[in-house]
DNA sequence: TAGAGATTGTGAACACAAACGCAAATAAGG
DNA sequence: CCTTATTTGCGTTTGTGTTCACAATCTCTA
């Protein structure tokens, strides 16, 4: 009896699939098969079947899965149960962008707060969210019990505030900062680091054309 | 006598690897050792050496390697000889954000062009580009030999257009679409899912406090 | 010029992820 | 109730990426 790890491609693939289904559940279907699904999600369907595998047994041989059932269980897994809150620190080009961004909400994610160090930025209104001085960051993340944080801070900052938000309660930093932060495991970091991402198509795109 | 390999991360490490080489030359430092750039990179130092190993020999054994070779033959790899020029389809919260975003232009990208098909938008002025008809893309990527796009587009827009930069020419896609774009093979297409990354976060984050 | 100390380069071992392929389960039709 | 057509679940294989550990190389000093 030993307890299969879960790979972390399996876990970023969840999302996708619940877009997928949530599709499907909208146009009222019942049941929807590895292979509808793969090909709605530009996948294969014995990945897809694996993924799920991890988890549990969901479907039913011969005929595929239940939207409605396999949609919440996904859910559960992604802990999607009710939208969650989010703060976002750094209100620059990027950061005003994303509290514009009109698919978290949607998506299942709320930006409740969001905060700059600019007096020049305090007090102005985006999308209905008043920045707020990021000194007063503690007290919204402590009272309102927010784990998940998105930083859009110039670099040179970066690192010192990912370090605050660590003894604040953070355990979960989106980063948009050209730079790798150090943490302690026990709190998930993801970096989107755009200028390595057109290195890296710069790349491929003269691989390619030879 | 065969070729080896080289790994897709390994491409996706050299330009954070550059990035930390500039600041050493910067600096007038003329020689690093594997183990000083993986402290600086927060990697560690075989990984390094492995990495470089794929592309030849740039170091001296006992000494380490001389901080603006490297530099040079990582910018040769990269293709980063001169600033890329790149376009930007799509020009919503995100595209704004990005047509403003000054980090490109000093790693060595430029958004020559930006194009949306929305009239409101086209005509106005963002960072000193002017937002065009994206009738008008076909025209600017033939005549100006532009490879690689950003696109910032909704999704129901993504695929369509994503199918008509490939008969422009375009061949590395940077998009920012919560969905997967299917193209032949000789297109490099990147996609940056903020809500799966979220998810992903979301996840781990309860993962971790238990 | 010999020995000590530093650092690279890389084969081999290990770890992780994707793809394959088939047994097991289910439904439907005669 | 038996056969056929589906489709899942998953063990096995293949592929890819990382870590380890050490021989090879280099500099310096006596």
């Amino acid at each position: 009896m030993r307890i299969k790890p879960i790979p972390d491609e399996t876990i970023s693939r969840l999302f996708p699939y619940l877009r997928a289904l949530i599709c499907l559940s909208e146009k009222k279907i019942d049941i929807v098969s590895s292979n509808h699904l793969s090909e709605m999600c530009n996948t294969n369907a014995s990945m897809i079947r694996k993924d799920f595998s991890f988890f549990g047994e969901f479907g039913k041989r011969g005929i595929g899965y239940n939207v409605d059932n396999l949609l919440e269980t996904i859910r559960n897994i992604l802990k999607m149960q009710e939208i969650k809150k989010v703060v976002l620190i750094g209100v620059g080009n990027i950061g005003k962008a994303l509290l514009s961004y009109s698919n978290f909400y949607s998506e299942g994610y709320n930006i409740v707060a969001a905060f700059d160090n600019d007096e020049k930025k305090i007090g102005i209104k985006i999308n209905g969210i008043i920045v707020e001085d990021i000194k007063d960051a503690e007290k919204t993340i402590k009272t309102e019990n927010i784990r998940i944080c998105i930083l859009a801070t110039p670099v040179s900052e970066t690192s010192k505030v990912a370090n605050k938000l660590a003894n604040m309660g953070i355990n979960a930093i989106l980063s948009f900062s050209p730079c790798r932060i150090n943490m302690p495991k026990n709190i998930e970091v993801t970096c989107i680091d755009l200028s390595t991402e057109l290195a890296r198509l710069t790349y491929y795109s003269y691989i390619h054309s030879q």
